[in-house]
DNA sequence: GGAGTTTTGTGACTTTTGTCATAGTATAAA
DNA sequence: TTTATACTATGACAAAAGTCACAAAACTCC
Protein backbone atom coordinates (compact mmCIF):
# COMPACT_ATOMS: atom_id res chain seq x y z
CA UNK A 1 0.00 0.00 0.00
CA UNK A 2 2.91 2.52 0.88
CA UNK A 3 4.57 1.07 -1.89
CA UNK A 4 1.71 1.85 -4.29
CA UNK A 5 1.61 5.37 -3.39
CA UNK A 6 5.80 6.01 -3.77
CA UNK A 7 4.92 4.92 -7.16
CA UNK A 8 2.11 6.25 -8.05
CA UNK A 9 2.83 9.87 -6.40
CA UNK A 10 4.71 11.40 -9.07
CA UNK A 11 1.82 11.71 -11.56
CA UNK A 12 -1.20 11.07 -9.98
CA UNK A 13 -2.88 13.43 -7.60
CA UNK A 14 -2.88 12.09 -3.82
CA UNK A 15 -7.03 11.64 -3.81
CA UNK A 16 -6.91 9.75 -6.92
CA UNK A 17 -4.16 7.05 -5.43
CA UNK A 18 -6.26 6.72 -2.25
CA UNK A 19 -9.36 6.10 -4.27
CA UNK A 20 -6.87 3.35 -6.44
CA UNK A 21 -6.10 1.81 -3.31
CA UNK A 22 -9.47 1.99 -1.91
CA UNK A 23 -11.05 0.50 -4.90
CA UNK A 24 -8.56 -1.47 -7.05
CA UNK A 25 -7.82 -4.91 -6.50
CA UNK A 26 -4.13 -5.60 -6.04
CA UNK A 27 -3.30 -8.96 -7.82
CA UNK A 28 -0.15 -10.95 -7.95
CA UNK A 29 0.86 -13.09 -11.19
CA UNK A 30 3.70 -15.54 -11.78
CA UNK A 31 6.02 -15.87 -14.56
CA UNK A 32 4.10 -17.68 -17.69
CA UNK A 33 0.75 -16.59 -16.34
CA UNK A 34 -2.04 -15.61 -18.31
CA UNK A 35 -3.63 -12.06 -17.05
CA UNK A 36 -6.21 -11.45 -19.87
CA UNK A 37 -7.18 -14.00 -22.45
CA UNK A 38 -8.92 -13.91 -25.71
CA UNK A 39 -12.28 -13.61 -25.46
CA UNK A 40 -12.97 -12.91 -22.10
CA UNK A 41 -14.65 -10.17 -20.93
CA UNK A 42 -12.69 -7.68 -19.23
CA UNK A 43 -14.10 -6.46 -16.19
CA UNK A 44 -10.75 -4.16 -15.33
CA UNK A 45 -7.94 -2.32 -16.07
CA UNK A 46 -4.35 -3.31 -15.26
CA UNK A 47 -2.05 -0.69 -13.31
CA UNK A 48 1.47 -2.19 -12.86
CA UNK A 49 3.34 -2.42 -9.97
CA UNK A 50 6.10 -4.34 -10.92
CA UNK A 51 7.26 -6.70 -13.28
CA UNK A 52 6.25 -6.92 -17.04
CA UNK A 53 3.37 -7.99 -19.22
CA UNK A 54 3.20 -9.02 -22.94
CA UNK A 55 0.94 -7.90 -24.72
CA UNK A 56 0.04 -10.23 -27.53
CA UNK A 57 -3.13 -10.37 -30.10
CA UNK A 58 -4.55 -12.28 -32.38
CA UNK A 59 -5.41 -11.86 -36.76
CA UNK A 60 -8.21 -12.99 -38.51
CA UNK A 61 -6.06 -16.41 -39.61
CA UNK A 62 -4.97 -17.13 -35.68
CA UNK A 63 -1.16 -15.64 -36.19
CA UNK A 64 -0.07 -14.32 -33.26
CA UNK A 65 1.47 -11.05 -32.56
CA UNK A 66 3.29 -9.44 -29.86
CA UNK A 67 2.16 -5.46 -29.50
CA UNK A 68 3.78 -4.28 -26.63
CA UNK A 69 5.60 -4.48 -23.22
CA UNK A 70 4.09 -3.25 -20.05
CA UNK A 71 6.31 -2.19 -16.98
CA UNK A 72 6.34 -0.81 -14.23
CA UNK A 73 3.38 2.56 -14.14
CA UNK A 74 2.10 1.73 -17.24
CA UNK A 75 -1.15 0.46 -18.55
CA UNK A 76 -2.87 -1.49 -21.11
CA UNK A 77 -4.74 1.01 -23.95
CA UNK A 78 -6.64 -1.82 -25.41
CA UNK A 79 -8.09 -3.11 -22.34
CA UNK A 80 -8.90 0.37 -21.35
CA UNK A 81 -11.53 0.68 -24.69
CA UNK A 82 -12.51 -2.96 -23.97
CA UNK A 83 -13.27 -2.20 -20.71
CA UNK A 84 -15.41 1.27 -21.67
CA UNK A 85 -17.85 -0.60 -23.75
CA UNK A 86 -17.58 -3.95 -22.37
CA UNK A 87 -16.33 -6.10 -25.57
CA UNK A 88 -14.52 -9.26 -25.19
CA UNK A 89 -10.73 -9.37 -24.90
CA UNK A 90 -9.24 -9.03 -28.36
CA UNK A 91 -5.67 -9.65 -26.68
CA UNK A 92 -3.67 -12.05 -24.19
CA UNK A 93 -1.55 -10.76 -21.58
CA UNK A 94 1.14 -12.83 -19.87
CA UNK A 95 3.51 -12.33 -16.96
CA UNK A 96 6.69 -12.32 -18.43
CA UNK A 97 8.06 -12.25 -14.91
CA UNK A 98 6.72 -11.92 -11.44
CA UNK A 99 3.98 -8.96 -11.67
CA UNK A 100 1.80 -7.25 -9.08
CA UNK A 101 -0.82 -5.10 -10.21
CA UNK A 102 -3.93 -3.02 -9.52
CA UNK A 103 -6.81 -3.64 -11.28
CA UNK A 104 -9.12 -1.00 -11.82
CA UNK A 105 -12.86 -1.67 -11.97
CA UNK A 106 -14.33 -0.73 -15.08
CA UNK A 107 -16.81 1.98 -13.72
CA UNK A 108 -14.14 3.92 -11.94
CA UNK A 109 -12.31 4.19 -15.37
CA UNK A 110 -14.98 7.13 -16.75
CA UNK A 111 -15.86 8.33 -13.91
CA UNK A 112 -12.05 9.33 -12.62
CA UNK A 113 -11.77 10.80 -16.31
CA UNK A 114 -13.94 13.62 -15.31
CA UNK A 115 -13.19 13.91 -11.92
CA UNK A 116 -9.34 13.92 -11.53
CA UNK A 117 -6.94 16.02 -14.14
CA UNK A 118 -4.16 13.95 -13.75
CA UNK A 119 -6.00 10.19 -14.31
CA UNK A 120 -7.21 12.02 -17.51
CA UNK A 121 -3.69 12.39 -19.02
CA UNK A 122 -2.39 9.71 -17.37
CA UNK A 123 -4.60 7.42 -19.53
CA UNK A 124 -3.83 9.79 -23.08
CA UNK A 125 -0.19 9.77 -22.14
CA UNK A 126 -1.14 5.74 -22.02
CA UNK A 127 -2.79 5.82 -25.17
CA UNK A 128 0.55 7.62 -26.71
CA UNK A 129 2.91 5.52 -25.63
CA UNK A 130 1.08 2.43 -27.29
CA UNK A 131 0.65 4.32 -30.12
CA UNK A 132 4.18 5.17 -30.55
CA UNK A 133 5.41 1.81 -29.80
CA UNK A 134 3.16 0.43 -32.51
CA UNK A 135 4.35 2.88 -34.73
CA UNK A 136 8.12 1.32 -33.78
CA UNK A 137 7.48 -1.86 -34.49
CA UNK A 138 5.93 -0.97 -37.85
CA UNK A 139 8.32 0.94 -38.89
CA UNK A 140 11.01 -2.06 -38.29
CA UNK A 141 9.17 -4.43 -39.98
CA UNK A 142 8.53 -2.28 -42.72
CA UNK A 143 12.21 -1.36 -43.27
CA UNK A 144 14.79 -3.41 -41.52
CA UNK A 145 16.05 -6.70 -42.21
CA UNK A 146 15.47 -9.55 -40.15
CA UNK A 147 18.91 -9.32 -38.86
CA UNK A 148 18.51 -6.07 -37.80
CA UNK A 149 14.66 -6.41 -36.39
CA UNK A 150 16.11 -9.50 -34.22
CA UNK A 151 19.02 -7.58 -32.75
CA UNK A 152 16.62 -4.79 -31.87
CA UNK A 153 14.20 -7.49 -30.30
CA UNK A 154 17.03 -8.87 -27.91
CA UNK A 155 18.17 -5.31 -27.03
CA UNK A 156 14.49 -4.73 -26.03
CA UNK A 157 13.95 -7.98 -24.44
CA UNK A 158 17.08 -7.46 -22.32
CA UNK A 159 15.91 -3.81 -21.42
CA UNK A 160 12.68 -5.12 -20.76
CA UNK A 161 13.85 -8.34 -17.93
CA UNK A 162 16.79 -6.81 -16.93
CA UNK A 163 18.52 -9.83 -17.65
CA UNK A 164 21.74 -10.50 -20.29
CA UNK A 165 20.37 -13.63 -20.32
CA UNK A 166 17.86 -14.53 -22.39
CA UNK A 167 15.28 -17.66 -21.38
CA UNK A 168 13.65 -18.22 -24.46
CA UNK A 169 13.95 -20.85 -27.34
CA UNK A 170 14.51 -19.94 -30.84
CA UNK A 171 11.03 -21.19 -31.28
CA UNK A 172 9.64 -18.83 -29.31
CA UNK A 173 11.53 -15.92 -30.82
CA UNK A 174 10.27 -17.06 -34.33
CA UNK A 175 6.67 -17.05 -33.40
CA UNK A 176 6.62 -13.57 -31.84
CA UNK A 177 8.86 -12.32 -34.83
CA UNK A 178 6.55 -14.00 -37.09
CA UNK A 179 8.93 -16.06 -39.02
CA UNK A 180 10.50 -19.26 -39.11
CA UNK A 181 12.50 -21.55 -36.50
CA UNK A 182 15.17 -22.10 -38.84
CA UNK A 183 15.74 -18.51 -39.72
CA UNK A 184 16.14 -17.08 -35.74
CA UNK A 185 18.98 -20.32 -35.27
CA UNK A 186 20.66 -19.42 -38.63
CA UNK A 187 20.69 -15.18 -37.93
CA UNK A 188 21.33 -16.22 -34.06
CA UNK A 189 24.63 -18.32 -35.28
CA UNK A 190 25.66 -15.78 -36.93
CA UNK A 191 25.78 -13.63 -34.00
CA UNK A 192 27.12 -15.52 -31.93
CA UNK A 193 30.42 -16.46 -35.10
CA UNK A 194 30.54 -12.18 -34.36
CA UNK A 195 31.32 -12.61 -30.45
CA UNK A 196 27.73 -10.85 -29.56
CA UNK A 197 26.22 -13.69 -27.92
CA UNK A 198 26.24 -16.78 -26.48
CA UNK A 199 23.72 -19.31 -27.77
CA UNK A 200 22.96 -22.10 -25.14
CA UNK A 201 19.68 -24.49 -25.01
CA UNK A 202 16.52 -22.06 -23.87
CA UNK A 203 19.55 -19.65 -23.37
CA UNK A 204 20.89 -16.13 -25.22
CA UNK A 205 23.26 -14.46 -23.58
CA UNK A 206 24.25 -10.84 -24.68
CA UNK A 207 27.90 -9.75 -24.69
CA UNK A 208 29.05 -6.80 -23.92
CA UNK A 209 29.48 -5.27 -27.49
CA UNK A 210 26.14 -6.43 -28.36
CA UNK B 1 -23.67 25.21 -40.53
CA UNK B 2 -26.69 22.80 -41.05
CA UNK B 3 -24.59 20.20 -43.00
CA UNK B 4 -22.50 19.60 -39.64
CA UNK B 5 -26.06 19.36 -37.53
CA UNK B 6 -27.36 16.50 -39.72
CA UNK B 7 -23.42 14.93 -39.93
CA UNK B 8 -22.87 15.05 -36.21
CA UNK B 9 -26.60 14.64 -34.20
CA UNK B 10 -26.35 10.81 -34.49
CA UNK B 11 -23.22 10.22 -32.30
CA UNK B 12 -23.05 13.64 -30.57
CA UNK B 13 -25.15 15.91 -27.99
CA UNK B 14 -27.16 18.66 -29.78
CA UNK B 15 -25.26 21.02 -27.32
CA UNK B 16 -22.25 20.04 -27.71
CA UNK B 17 -22.89 20.34 -31.61
CA UNK B 18 -23.77 24.01 -31.13
CA UNK B 19 -20.20 24.86 -29.00
CA UNK B 20 -18.25 23.32 -32.11
CA UNK B 21 -20.35 25.33 -34.79
CA UNK B 22 -19.65 28.52 -32.16
CA UNK B 23 -15.74 27.87 -31.07
CA UNK B 24 -14.71 25.50 -34.21
CA UNK B 25 -13.50 26.97 -37.52
CA UNK B 26 -14.57 25.79 -40.41
CA UNK B 27 -11.88 25.42 -43.08
CA UNK B 28 -11.92 23.55 -46.61
CA UNK B 29 -8.98 22.13 -48.78
CA UNK B 30 -8.14 21.38 -51.73
CA UNK B 31 -6.80 17.74 -53.30
CA UNK B 32 -2.94 17.70 -52.37
CA UNK B 33 -3.10 20.64 -49.93
CA UNK B 34 -0.80 19.83 -46.80
CA UNK B 35 -3.61 20.40 -43.54
CA UNK B 36 -0.66 19.54 -40.91
CA UNK B 37 3.07 19.63 -41.95
CA UNK B 38 6.14 18.10 -39.93
CA UNK B 39 7.43 20.16 -36.85
CA UNK B 40 4.56 22.81 -36.85
CA UNK B 41 3.06 23.42 -33.93
CA UNK B 42 -0.34 21.68 -33.53
CA UNK B 43 -2.95 24.14 -32.31
CA UNK B 44 -6.30 22.40 -33.76
CA UNK B 45 -7.47 19.47 -33.89
CA UNK B 46 -9.44 18.22 -37.18
CA UNK B 47 -13.01 16.86 -37.50
CA UNK B 48 -13.42 15.86 -40.90
CA UNK B 49 -17.00 16.83 -42.59
CA UNK B 50 -16.28 15.65 -46.07
CA UNK B 51 -13.32 14.16 -48.18
CA UNK B 52 -10.36 12.17 -47.47
CA UNK B 53 -7.20 12.83 -45.39
CA UNK B 54 -4.16 10.96 -46.01
CA UNK B 55 -1.99 11.13 -42.54
CA UNK B 56 1.92 9.99 -42.87
CA UNK B 57 4.54 9.70 -40.66
CA UNK B 58 8.42 10.23 -40.98
CA UNK B 59 10.35 7.77 -38.97
CA UNK B 60 14.40 8.55 -38.06
CA UNK B 61 15.91 7.91 -41.23
CA UNK B 62 13.08 10.50 -42.82
CA UNK B 63 10.88 7.48 -44.62
CA UNK B 64 7.42 8.35 -44.97
CA UNK B 65 4.97 6.08 -43.60
CA UNK B 66 1.41 5.89 -44.08
CA UNK B 67 -0.21 5.67 -41.00
CA UNK B 68 -4.21 5.73 -41.96
CA UNK B 69 -6.81 7.78 -44.12
CA UNK B 70 -9.72 10.03 -42.28
CA UNK B 71 -13.05 10.38 -43.47
CA UNK B 72 -15.90 11.94 -42.99
CA UNK B 73 -16.88 12.35 -39.04
CA UNK B 74 -13.37 10.82 -38.42
CA UNK B 75 -10.86 12.63 -36.01
CA UNK B 76 -7.23 12.04 -35.79
CA UNK B 77 -5.87 10.81 -32.76
CA UNK B 78 -2.45 12.03 -33.10
CA UNK B 79 -3.57 15.20 -33.79
CA UNK B 80 -5.16 15.31 -30.22
CA UNK B 81 -2.40 14.08 -27.97
CA UNK B 82 -0.06 16.50 -29.97
CA UNK B 83 -2.98 19.41 -29.00
CA UNK B 84 -3.04 18.43 -25.81
CA UNK B 85 0.10 18.45 -25.02
CA UNK B 86 1.49 21.24 -26.93
CA UNK B 87 3.81 19.37 -29.05
CA UNK B 88 5.38 20.00 -32.64
CA UNK B 89 3.91 17.60 -35.05
CA UNK B 90 4.90 14.23 -35.51
CA UNK B 91 2.73 14.05 -38.64
CA UNK B 92 2.20 15.14 -42.32
CA UNK B 93 -1.77 15.33 -43.17
CA UNK B 94 -2.67 15.83 -46.95
CA UNK B 95 -5.86 16.19 -48.83
CA UNK B 96 -6.91 13.03 -50.87
CA UNK B 97 -9.48 15.45 -52.29
CA UNK B 98 -11.57 18.05 -51.23
CA UNK B 99 -11.82 18.09 -47.99
CA UNK B 100 -13.92 20.61 -45.82
CA UNK B 101 -13.45 20.35 -41.92
CA UNK B 102 -14.03 21.77 -38.50
CA UNK B 103 -10.82 23.44 -36.17
CA UNK B 104 -11.15 22.57 -32.86
CA UNK B 105 -9.40 25.01 -30.60
CA UNK B 106 -7.15 22.42 -28.52
CA UNK B 107 -8.34 24.63 -25.43
CA UNK B 108 -12.12 23.23 -25.84
CA UNK B 109 -11.02 19.16 -26.57
CA UNK B 110 -9.93 19.20 -22.97
CA UNK B 111 -12.79 21.34 -21.65
CA UNK B 112 -15.34 19.34 -23.68
CA UNK B 113 -13.94 15.90 -22.19
CA UNK B 114 -15.47 16.41 -18.95
CA UNK B 115 -18.37 18.41 -20.02
CA UNK B 116 -20.00 16.16 -22.79
CA UNK B 117 -20.37 12.38 -22.40
CA UNK B 118 -20.68 12.26 -25.94
CA UNK B 119 -17.49 14.17 -26.57
CA UNK B 120 -15.27 11.23 -24.46
CA UNK B 121 -17.18 8.81 -26.67
CA UNK B 122 -16.25 10.19 -29.92
CA UNK B 123 -12.67 10.53 -28.61
CA UNK B 124 -12.02 6.76 -27.48
CA UNK B 125 -13.43 5.61 -30.21
CA UNK B 126 -11.16 7.27 -32.87
CA UNK B 127 -8.59 6.46 -30.68
CA UNK B 128 -9.54 2.75 -30.75
CA UNK B 129 -10.10 3.19 -34.08
CA UNK B 130 -6.88 4.29 -35.56
CA UNK B 131 -5.68 1.76 -33.09
CA UNK B 132 -7.29 -1.01 -35.05
CA UNK B 133 -6.28 0.13 -38.47
CA UNK B 134 -2.75 0.59 -37.05
CA UNK B 135 -2.82 -3.39 -36.01
CA UNK B 136 -4.44 -4.12 -39.80
CA UNK B 137 -1.49 -2.67 -41.13
CA UNK B 138 1.17 -4.28 -38.91
CA UNK B 139 -0.37 -7.45 -39.69
CA UNK B 140 -0.33 -6.82 -43.63
CA UNK B 141 3.10 -5.90 -43.52
CA UNK B 142 4.42 -8.86 -41.17
CA UNK B 143 1.97 -11.63 -42.55
CA UNK B 144 1.17 -10.73 -46.39
CA UNK B 145 3.27 -10.92 -49.68
CA UNK B 146 3.68 -7.72 -51.53
CA UNK B 147 1.19 -9.00 -54.09
CA UNK B 148 -1.53 -9.11 -51.30
CA UNK B 149 -0.63 -6.04 -49.72
CA UNK B 150 -0.43 -3.88 -53.24
CA UNK B 151 -4.45 -5.58 -53.82
CA UNK B 152 -5.07 -4.21 -50.12
CA UNK B 153 -3.84 -0.85 -50.92
CA UNK B 154 -5.65 -0.30 -54.15
CA UNK B 155 -8.89 -1.59 -53.04
CA UNK B 156 -8.38 0.58 -49.95
CA UNK B 157 -7.99 3.36 -52.41
CA UNK B 158 -10.58 2.72 -54.12
CA UNK B 159 -12.97 2.48 -51.14
CA UNK B 160 -11.96 5.66 -49.84
CA UNK B 161 -11.60 7.92 -52.87
CA UNK B 162 -14.88 6.32 -53.84
CA UNK B 163 -13.06 6.04 -57.54
CA UNK B 164 -12.40 2.85 -59.52
CA UNK B 165 -9.87 5.05 -61.63
CA UNK B 166 -7.28 5.56 -59.03
CA UNK B 167 -4.51 8.51 -60.27
CA UNK B 168 -1.10 7.52 -58.60
CA UNK B 169 1.89 6.86 -60.80
CA UNK B 170 3.81 3.69 -59.83
CA UNK B 171 6.60 5.34 -57.72
CA UNK B 172 4.05 6.91 -55.57
CA UNK B 173 2.34 3.82 -54.62
CA UNK B 174 5.66 2.54 -54.20
CA UNK B 175 6.95 5.10 -51.50
CA UNK B 176 3.71 4.71 -49.55
CA UNK B 177 4.05 1.21 -49.24
CA UNK B 178 8.01 1.02 -48.79
CA UNK B 179 9.46 -0.92 -51.70
CA UNK B 180 10.95 0.17 -54.87
CA UNK B 181 9.35 1.39 -58.43
CA UNK B 182 10.22 -1.64 -59.97
CA UNK B 183 9.10 -3.73 -57.81
CA UNK B 184 5.52 -2.15 -58.21
CA UNK B 185 5.41 -1.81 -61.94
CA UNK B 186 6.28 -5.05 -61.86
CA UNK B 187 3.13 -6.88 -59.48
CA UNK B 188 1.15 -4.36 -61.44
CA UNK B 189 1.63 -5.75 -65.12
CA UNK B 190 1.33 -9.02 -63.49
CA UNK B 191 -2.41 -7.86 -62.12
CA UNK B 192 -2.93 -6.15 -65.68
CA UNK B 193 -2.32 -9.58 -67.16
CA UNK B 194 -4.68 -11.66 -64.90
CA UNK B 195 -7.46 -9.07 -66.37
CA UNK B 196 -7.80 -7.34 -62.47
CA UNK B 197 -7.22 -3.83 -63.88
CA UNK B 198 -5.66 -1.73 -66.81
CA UNK B 199 -2.55 0.65 -66.85
CA UNK B 200 -2.63 3.74 -68.02
CA UNK B 201 -0.04 6.55 -67.40
CA UNK B 202 -0.64 8.45 -63.66
CA UNK B 203 -4.14 6.27 -63.60
CA UNK B 204 -4.38 2.48 -62.91
CA UNK B 205 -8.57 1.53 -63.47
CA UNK B 206 -9.49 -1.29 -61.24
CA UNK B 207 -11.66 -3.71 -63.43
CA UNK B 208 -14.96 -5.69 -61.80
CA UNK B 209 -13.27 -8.83 -60.79
CA UNK B 210 -10.48 -6.78 -58.78
C1' DG C 1 8.09 19.78 -83.69
C1' DG C 2 12.08 19.02 -80.82
C1' DA C 3 14.45 18.90 -76.21
C1' DG C 4 13.99 17.58 -71.82
C1' DT C 5 11.49 15.29 -68.08
C1' DT C 6 8.66 11.86 -66.04
C1' DT C 7 6.76 7.51 -66.17
C1' DT C 8 6.64 2.76 -67.37
C1' DG C 9 8.42 -1.99 -69.04
C1' DT C 10 11.70 -5.66 -68.74
C1' DG C 11 15.74 -8.72 -68.56
C1' DA C 12 19.52 -10.13 -65.69
C1' DC C 13 21.34 -10.63 -61.39
C1' DT C 14 21.82 -10.47 -56.05
C1' DT C 15 20.25 -10.64 -51.54
C1' DT C 16 17.10 -11.97 -48.26
C1' DT C 17 13.95 -14.99 -46.48
C1' DG C 18 11.49 -19.27 -46.30
C1' DT C 19 11.25 -24.36 -46.62
C1' DC C 20 12.67 -29.19 -46.40
C1' DA C 21 15.36 -32.81 -44.87
C1' DT C 22 18.22 -34.70 -41.71
C1' DA C 23 21.26 -35.20 -37.81
C1' DG C 24 22.99 -34.28 -33.44
C1' DT C 25 22.37 -32.93 -28.52
C1' DA C 26 20.34 -31.83 -24.24
C1' DT C 27 16.63 -32.80 -21.08
C1' DA C 28 12.79 -35.19 -19.10
C1' DA C 29 10.24 -39.31 -18.22
C1' DA C 30 9.64 -44.12 -17.61
C1' DT D 1 19.53 -46.68 -18.54
C1' DT D 2 16.73 -46.50 -22.12
C1' DT D 3 13.32 -43.95 -24.53
C1' DA D 4 10.88 -40.14 -25.86
C1' DT D 5 10.71 -35.28 -26.57
C1' DA D 6 12.16 -30.69 -27.30
C1' DC D 7 15.78 -27.92 -29.06
C1' DT D 8 19.53 -26.65 -32.16
C1' DA D 9 22.63 -26.86 -36.46
C1' DT D 10 23.24 -26.95 -41.20
C1' DG D 11 23.31 -27.95 -46.24
C1' DA D 12 20.55 -27.55 -50.23
C1' DC D 13 17.13 -25.51 -52.63
C1' DA D 14 13.04 -22.34 -53.81
C1' DA D 15 10.60 -18.19 -53.64
C1' DA D 16 10.21 -13.32 -52.84
C1' DA D 17 11.93 -8.95 -53.07
C1' DG D 18 15.39 -5.65 -54.19
C1' DT D 19 18.81 -3.58 -57.49
C1' DC D 20 20.82 -2.17 -61.86
C1' DA D 21 20.75 -1.00 -66.47
C1' DC D 22 18.63 0.41 -70.30
C1' DA D 23 14.84 1.43 -73.53
C1' DA D 24 10.59 3.10 -74.90
C1' DA D 25 6.51 5.77 -74.32
C1' DA D 26 3.95 9.86 -72.72
C1' DC D 27 3.81 14.29 -71.39
C1' DT D 28 5.56 19.36 -70.80
C1' DC D 29 7.38 23.45 -72.32
C1' DC D 30 9.42 26.28 -75.41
Amino acid sequence: MENLKEKLKNFLEAKLIEEIAREGKFMSFKEGDVIIDYNKNIKFMPLILSGTIRVMRKDEEDREILLYYLSSNESCAMAYTCCMEARKSEIKAIAEDNVTLVAIPHEKLDEWLTKYPSWKSYIFNSFTQRFNELLRSLESIAFHKLDQRLIKYLKNKAKVTGKKAIQLSHNQIAEEMGTSRVVISRLLKQLENEKKLILYRNEIKLLSDF
